[in-house]
RNA sequence: GCCAACGUAGCUCAGUCGGUAGAGCAACGGUUUCGUAAACCGUAGGUCAGGGGUUCAAGUCCCCUCGUUGGCUCCA
């Protein structure tokens, strides 16, 4: 049998495993933890029987990664079976940071049995137990389970149409697994449990609730510290602590959770984008609207509202004998606002836009801060336009979401959805709507992945998912084609041979929604805004009293050039009021002390210890200036 | 909604065995007039989330409700 490695062909007996070729072989990573042949996955103690290129894979590889987090997986499991006698196990799988591992058992975990498991864990690992694997026929293995009175795991086989099943066995513990796994428990040493949480079994609320345990694992010490220092920056840029500290926002269980109170700085700051919005959509070829918050319950009964969203509506209010619901989505209403005319083929493509306040009752374990609340504001529009415009209209979304992301800072992934199975709409219609939103992808020529099935039941879709700072992700923007309301409320425009035709109706937002984008604002920025946005803009620091009048014309000044300033006249140090400008994190402060007040300059320092020195009035404005300006996209009018 | 943990001053947090509420910062009043990340002294601030129970006595133990946090499910 032939076995190449590293472009080193050898020849090899029959059965050879990885970690043969491993010892017999200079120059390959000795921190391998799996192998890869022609295509497919090995454990490293797996014999090989065919011919092909062996590589090997580290923790750094993708796959080597989550090889080490499924087998940290087991040895988790393997410290609970010990620890907790009768515990039934259920799913265990490596995710995207980690991995987890469902239990069932009789009392849910306190956060010291998760230290008592890792102490376990961390004696298993150190017996270096081998990780054997071995194989049941289906009957051999229900038997088995059903033996163990494993519940879970015998549903599992049954639901899988296999003839024989793989398990692994390390020490006295044994699971079903496809594999592969590191060759010993002693290949496992850089971990941590994260936390524990109930989950249902198989997702399904109308299920068993089992006990879920995080874990995360790192190819060596030092990953695992950093991973770690990144949850905890992540801490440290949490929106709902600088919402706090920069007094941005607030929740009040007095008036109702998940709704949000702006309060000046954090209003400032959505009004700086609002108005930005506004002005590019102009600009844009969009046109603005308003409609009611309150609507007949007829209306929802005709979009459908009633019948797939009712469980997010809230309760409707009843006026005259008719019920009245607050609109969970402004769709219905931009409709009765196109349909108010007969619509020519000429006036198409028509685009309202609206930032467009929404109510959704949301189950109240859901609610997080401004990134899931029961009261928000969309940045939506609705685009009607006829089926030859769909091409360029999305192209023209996608251009705009690019500016919008490009202006905040954001990197972003494009993400198509497809057709789900439950869905409305003939195929010939899915397929042409598919293929437009791909070609306009494909035209815009950033990479984009494919979610099958994950478009909306009414039209497939793209999202726009935001990556921030810490490059995590965020869903953000999304733009949905819709086949549902053309045919429920019959949007129709009038062709140039005179016929009715039906419009083609696009949902879109470029942000996704004020509270949700400003929180993801928030954390991306960790609260320093960029000049432009930030509420304060400059704050004028004198030195002492006899700078205060000085200090007032300057702040007037600024304030008569559009720039937002303020003043810190209090009876305190220099060294405080810089401190809490810093803590506040205001991008530029003007500190005027005796010579600048004598010579009418200001002494420059911006945000983050960079001192610029003493300016003229004139250059100080012209260096804030270039960092106030708003952004603006190069638009081609025609 | 479900599982778990948590809820003490505006914020961050102490509070032992059940014995009657504490600090730092912030606020307020003074003193100080100061050159790039915390001057000094003083004052005030609490229905210990809310309600019920156990007890001679509850921030502390038990139950219920509300809320928050981490997950599950769902989503902008």
């Amino acid at each position: 049998m032939k076995v190449s490695a590293k472009d080193n062909p050898v020849e090899f007996p029959s059965g050879v495993t990885p970690l043969n070729v491993l010892q017999s072989h200079s120059g390959l990573p000795n921190d391998a933890v799996a192998a890869r042949l022609n295509g497919s996955i090995l454990s490293l103690t797996q014999p090989i029987t065919e011919d092909g290129e062996l590589q090997f894979l580290t923790f750094n590889d993708p796959e080597g990664k989550e090889v080490v987090f499924h087998s940290t997986a087991h040895l988790m499991a393997q410290a609970v079976t010990e620890l907790f006698p009768g515990v039934k196990l259920a799913i265990g799988p490596p995710i995207a940071e980690g991995f987890y591992y469902d239990f069932e058992v009789e009392r849910p975990f306190t956060p010291e049995d998760l230290q008592q498991i890792e102490e376990r864990m961390e004696k298993r690992a150190n017996d270096k137990l081998p990780v054997e694997r071995f194989v049941m026929s289906r009957e051999e293995a229900l038997d088995y389970y059903k033996k163990a009175n494993q519940n879970y795991k015998v549903e599992l086989i049954e639901d899988f149409e296999d003839s024989s099943f793989s398990f692994y066995r390390q020490g006295d513990f044994v699971d079903m697994c496809r594999g592969p796994h590191v060759p010993h428990t002693g290949y496992l040493k850089h971990f941590k449990l994260l936390n524990c949480a109930g989950a249902y079994w198989r997702g399904d609320e109308n299920r068993a609730m089992l006990q879920r345990i995080y874990g995360v694992a790192a190819g060596n010490r030092k990953e695992l510290k950093d991973y770690l220092q990144k949850l905890e920056e992540a801490k440290e840029r949490d929106h709902r602590k600088l919402g706090r500290e920069l007094d941005l926002y607030s929740i009040h269980d007095e008036a109702g959770p998940g709704l949000i109170f702006w309060h000046p700085h954090g209003a400032r700051i959505r009004n700086i984008i609002e108005t930005f919005w506004r002005d590019e959509h102009y600009r844009r070829g969009y046109e603005l609207v308003y409609i009611p918050h309150i609507l007949r319950e007829n209306l929802f009964i005709k979009s459908g509202h009633l019948e797939n969203f009712r469980e997010n509506m809230y309760s409707p209010m009843q006026v005259d004998n008719i019920d009245y619901y607050a609109k969970p989505m402004n769709c219905p209403g931009h409709i009765l606002i196109f349909q108010s005319h007969l619509r020519s083929y000429r006036d198409l493509p028509i685009r309202y836009g609206e930032l467009g306040t929404v109510y959704r009752y949301e189950r109240s374990g859901v609610l997080h801060g401004l990134l899931r609340v029961r009261g928000f504001t969309q940045d939506d529009a609705h685009i009607f336009c006829r089926p030859d415009q769909l091409e360029e209209e999305i192209t023209g979304v996608i251009d705009l979401a690019d500016f919008m992301m490009n202006a905040f800072g954001f990197d972003y992934r494009l993400c198509l959805s497809t057709r789900p199975a439950k869905s409305i709409g003939s195929d010939e219609v899915w397929e042409h709507a598919t293929e437009t939103l791909r070609r306009a992808l494909e035209k815009n020529g950033k990479p984009y992945d494919t979610e099958e099935g994950g478009g909306a039941f009414y039209g497939p879709k793209i999202d726009v998912l935001l990556l921030d700072a810490l490059g995590r992700t965020w869903q953000g923007p999304t733009f949905q084609l819709d086949f549902n309301f053309p045919e429920r409320f019959n949007i129709d425009y009038i062709d140039s041979d005179g016929s009715k035709k039906r419009c083609v109706m696009i949902h879109r937002t470029v942000l996704g929604s004020m509270e949700r984008f400003l929180g993801n604002l928030i954390e991306h920025y960790k609260g320093a805004f960029p000049a432009w946005l930030s509420p304060v803009q400059i704050k004028v620091l004198p030195i002492t009293d006899d700078q205060h009048d000085y200090a007032r014309k300057l702040h007037q000044r600024l304030k008569s050039e559009n720039l937002r300033s303020e003043l810190d006249d209090r009876n305190e140090k220099i060294g405080y009021k810089i401190r809490e400008a810093e803590s506040l994190k205001i991008p530029f402060m003007f500190v005027v002390g005796k010579k600048e007040a004598e010579e009418t300059t200001v002494a420059v320092r911006e945000r983050g210890r960079k001192d610029h020195g003493v300016m003229s009035l004139v250059e100080a404005l012209h260096f804030v200036r270039k960092a106030t300006e708003i952004p603006r996209s190069s638009l081609q009018m025609d």
